[in-house]
DNA sequence: TTGAAAGCGCTAACAC
DNA sequence: GTGTTAGCGCTTTCAA
């Protein structure tokens, strides 16, 4: 009824006052400390729930000079990568009592950095997903970004822990499963140019044409979405490839369908492999042949850093890669010709 | 208490020592308040910058008594609808300088209203999710959340803005659409029980059976996941249905992909229809006919709420429903038999 | 225009 | 064990 009035939330002052203590004790009934008597914490207790008393985060966080809370900037929220790695830091930041406080930088770099910095004013660390900055840019703001962890990126500051997956190294297994299928032809379909991912898979696929002269490889420009497969039929078509490496499991899933619309039959005129195995690889028709990221388990382990930088950081940080698994699916098949 | 002089961050107080001013000057510059001598300004400015000074959000949060962030509280962060409904709430939210935090209360509804209230501690509102819990919770739990912001729910609490989907009707649609087709033997997949998404597409049916008494309708359980549709296939094929509705798009590909691997032909033999349109309803084969909700709009709205909750609020709370819309796709067709 | 000082809500060191 | 009190970093009256 009354809006106006009743503004002011109560604070731990009216719990003191009403169960005629001090805020001391309050405090201490509140974080449960032990040394209180049974009586007093009963009545702070009680005065407390009769005021439906909530204790105000912000008071704390700055009395504490922590927020129990961590950012994690990502490059686009709509990407299945993001959104799993996303989801392991939540997850697991929880289990500890974290909360995580979220950034979109919507694929804009020259976002990047400040919303780096508006996380990390908010929060306790920060982790940077797959920055599109350049490595200057990178560099100059870690100091600023600390406690913060690295994922999909590395640089050359050993300080920062960092957890990147082998893309290069997973591009050359699918490619190699390709050959093995008989495929001479290949083309791959790159993703966006600012994307570290992408570059390493660029090396990898340089490394594989130096062990597989005899293999036609042929490099097209892509993206990362379903759109970007999907516009790119032709482009794949006119190469004459009868094996196509998509950036991932999105573009693949767009060339397959813009293929099927086609009405040229995958795998049996074209294999198709996809990157990520994001949990929708599994139910396309047919299946995805894909590298598998452990996504979750890499948000999860970016946690893990996280709290080993919040607490005493006893250890050398660590610099994990993960290798990416080929799952052998109906996508792919023997080579026509 | 101690200060260790070592790793204590910049505050405004070494600007204001640096520059020859007091802490009010500094934070007069650093928020652009314009009754300030150019000269102070500059010696300011200079000051921060040299000290690399990062202004402290949290005691900014204290003194002004809000946080700009604002919490989303949702059941399953893995679920396309919530990834799309946060990034909804989340760019909008940036756009006015809100930070948005994640709660995801991994489908336990026993979670949701401790953080749910976690986050209003620490947010100046709450955006609450599909939240499973019961109606009787939910009406304890508003008082001590406001501002909050209902998606997927409503509440008899008139002051509780909400935006909800008409998933009844959606469902009627997608009914309707496939008696069009001849179908007269169907089936629905039913999502999870607590859901109240999916008591409102019950209810639908119930209204679609007593406008349609010649169509025979057999409700399966399911889930709201691939493995819930994947698993459901002899259940579906027993009840000799020609066209099946599944929960959401999810069931639907899960169903798409069960059907397949046994050969069945869709739409040839069977009709499936999905709901949400998530961007994947797109790229499946064949393509998904859906119910499409405009998850991110949604999510937009959410905050246009929530910003009106935490300005002066003065129009009244606003309860809009978005009606889903029919998308024809591939995956339907005429019925068999 | 500028500075001194009083909070914002909470915690913890220090006395009692 | 309990209360008093000094901060945490910043904003904002209120005088000067």
């Amino acid at each position: 009824m009354a809006r106006k009035t009743a503004n002011r939330r109560v604070g731990i002052t009216d719990v003191a006052q009403r169960a005629g203590v001090s805020l001391a004790s309050v405090s201490r009934v509140m974080n449960g400390n032990f040394s209180v008597d049974a009586d007093i914490a009963a009545r702070v207790r009680s005065a407390a729930a009769e005021l439906n008393y909530q204790p105000n985060a912000v008071g704390r966080s700055l009395a504490l000079g922590k927020t129990d809370t961590i950012g994690v900037v990502v490059p686009d929220l709509a990407n299945p990568t993001f959104q799993g790695m996303l989801r392991g830091v939540s997850r697991a930041a929880a289990q500890d009592g974290y909360r995580v406080l979220i950034a979109d930088s919507s694929e804009v770099s020259s976002e990047e950095s400040i919303l780096a910095g508006e996380a990390r004013r908010r929060c306790d660390g920060v982790v940077l997903c797959a920055p599109r900055m350049n490595e200057a840019e990178l560099e100059a703001l870690l100091p600023s970004l600390r406690p913060l962890v690295l994922v999909n990126r590395s640089t050359a500051d050993t300080e920062t822990p960092s957890l990147v997956v082998d893309y290069g190294q997973g591009v050359q297994d699918l490619a190699a499963h390709l050959v093995e299928l008989g495929h001479t032809t290949l083309a791959f379909l790159e993703g966006p140019e600012r994307s570290a991912s992408n570059q390493a898979r660029l090396q990898g696929l340089e490394k594989f044409r130096v062990d597989n002269p005899e293999i036609q490889l042929t490099v097209l420009s892509g993206g990362s979405s379903f759109e970007a497969g999907h516009g790119s039929v032709d482009n794949v078509l006119e190469t004459g490839a009868t094996g196509v490496l998509a950036f991932n499991d999105l573009v693949a899933m767009g060339l397959l369908s813009g293929l099927h619309e086609r009405g040229i039959d995958v795998p049996g005129e074209i294999s198709i492999t996809g990157f990520d195995d994001i949990p929708f690889a599994n139910y396309t028709t047919p299946p995805l042949t894909t590298a598998a990221v452990p996504i979750n388990d890499i948000g999860e382990q970016a946690w893990h850093e996280m709290r080993r930088l919040l607490g005493d950081g006893g250890d050398e940080p660590s610099h994990t890669t993960f290798q990416p698994q080929l799952r052998r699916r109906g996508s792919t098949g023997p080579a026509a010709r």
